[in-house]
DNA sequence: AAGATAACTAACAAGTAAGTTAATTATTGG
DNA sequence: CCAATAATTAACTTACTTGTTAGTTATCTT
């Protein structure tokens, strides 16, 4: 009964790696507007070129497809991070090279920040893949640790500051479009804009744990 | 058929306005979980005394519901916020007392954050209620301008430094279920946390804003 | 105190969504 | 090149969800 379009993709009409990864990059997309809860397993096969029933063959239930999600989301994170070589940068330095990055990556893939909050407001947590990000976090503590030590920085607790900085970028990507209305007209997303809102929390971040005297 | 449950309320076994708040706290705490699109009508009425048809006599949507609830929150926040006189306050003092103001609203209602991340992030900012908002970031904003022109703050964008303001503090409570583990076996929303988070969050703003030389 | 009206309920209709299944087509190894 | 297997599909089942409706009970007015 089943009749299958006879001209599909030329090429590869069978590629289990390339629809897996179809239905990955279109999963993304659905779990940063809606989370895990509000997502629609067939709004995501719509977005991909196979049926819904790929997404049980390949990850047999939409929350396993959720897991496989995040963890490839932090996964690319954690490899662009190791790439920075932070250690090999006096503490202001890496400061400075820390927040650029996160504004860079989250302007390069603008689902992390969505799907992070989603995460944590509808399943507490519960998906949230903390062995990685742990280790994320831990870079940028280690780093407001090592500046105390040297004199770069004022006496400040260390995890308390380090989510008030990530607050301050994240919080751009997450309430952007309840913010647009301030640019109107503007891409909040554009190179232009994003270079604006990062260079001014680059300022007040860094001027913000400095110790008096200081730079960079 | 319907049978009446005959020991209801003692007192006011009817009570509209007494209902619809009902409603509107319980939509509230909801929404806060998932949003318009993951919020179950039949889950709101379930955390209120009444039916969901209530719902629909008194709303006549669950999007109508929607508006209310976010309506409603605003209209409480700008009260709060009003109170404040910020006009009557130097500039760097009228920052920290914004800023350690809006921890302890969102600490009072933590839905608060979350009903605004989602949505931005589910809504693209559809509900967002901008007249109302734009008041209250307003308030933020010409604090900060006020102080660039007396002296006290260093020259910065107002608009791009509000956001990284409000987002320092926001990601807490936005992100804090995702953030627990970094503090095992406390509660973030505790008194004492919520006031380290503070303390800290208020040292590296006024730092990030306060011309040189400048102090409280 | 009776009739009108406002508040409220249980049960239902219609539509949506997750996950399954049996059949179909492509690929691969002997 | 053929059989086994892997990839894929359309259609279905089951469960859930929104919104409605017809009827019931409390309250209010005169």
């Amino acid at each position: 009964m089943p009749k299958l379009n006879p001209l599909k993709k030329t090429a590869a009409t069978r590629d289990p790696e390339a629809t897996k990864c179809q239905i990955l990059d279109a999963a993304t997309i659905e779990f940063a507007v809606g989370g895990l809860a509000a997502a629609r397993t067939e709004s995501i096969a719509a977005k991909t070129g196979v049926t819904k029933a790929m997404i049980y063959y390949y990850f047999n239930s939409k929350e396993e497809l959720y897991r496989a999600v995040m963890q490839r989301c932090f996964n690319e994170d954690l490899r662009l991070v190791k790439q920075l070589n932070l250690d090999q940068l006096t503490p202001p330095q890496a400061l400075v090279t820390v927040v650029s990055n996160m504004y860079q990556k989250m302007c390069s893939r603008p689902q992390m920040a969505s799907i992070l909050a989603l995460e944590s407001i509808q399943n507490s947590g519960k998906y949230y893949p903390q062995q990685t990000a742990e280790i994320l976090f831990d870079q940028l503590i280690d780093l407001l640790d090592r500046g105390i030590d040297s004199g770069d920085f004022r006496p400040l607790e260390s995890r308390h500051t380090a989510i008030s900085i990530v607050g301050s970028c994240a919080f751009y990507f997450i309430a952007r479009e309840n913010l647009k209305h301030m640019w109107p007209g503007q891409d909040l997303l554009s190179p232009e804009m994003i270079d604006r809102q990062s260079k001014e929390a680059t300022n007040m971040i860094l001027a913000g744990v400095l110790a008096p005297g200081k730079s960079v």
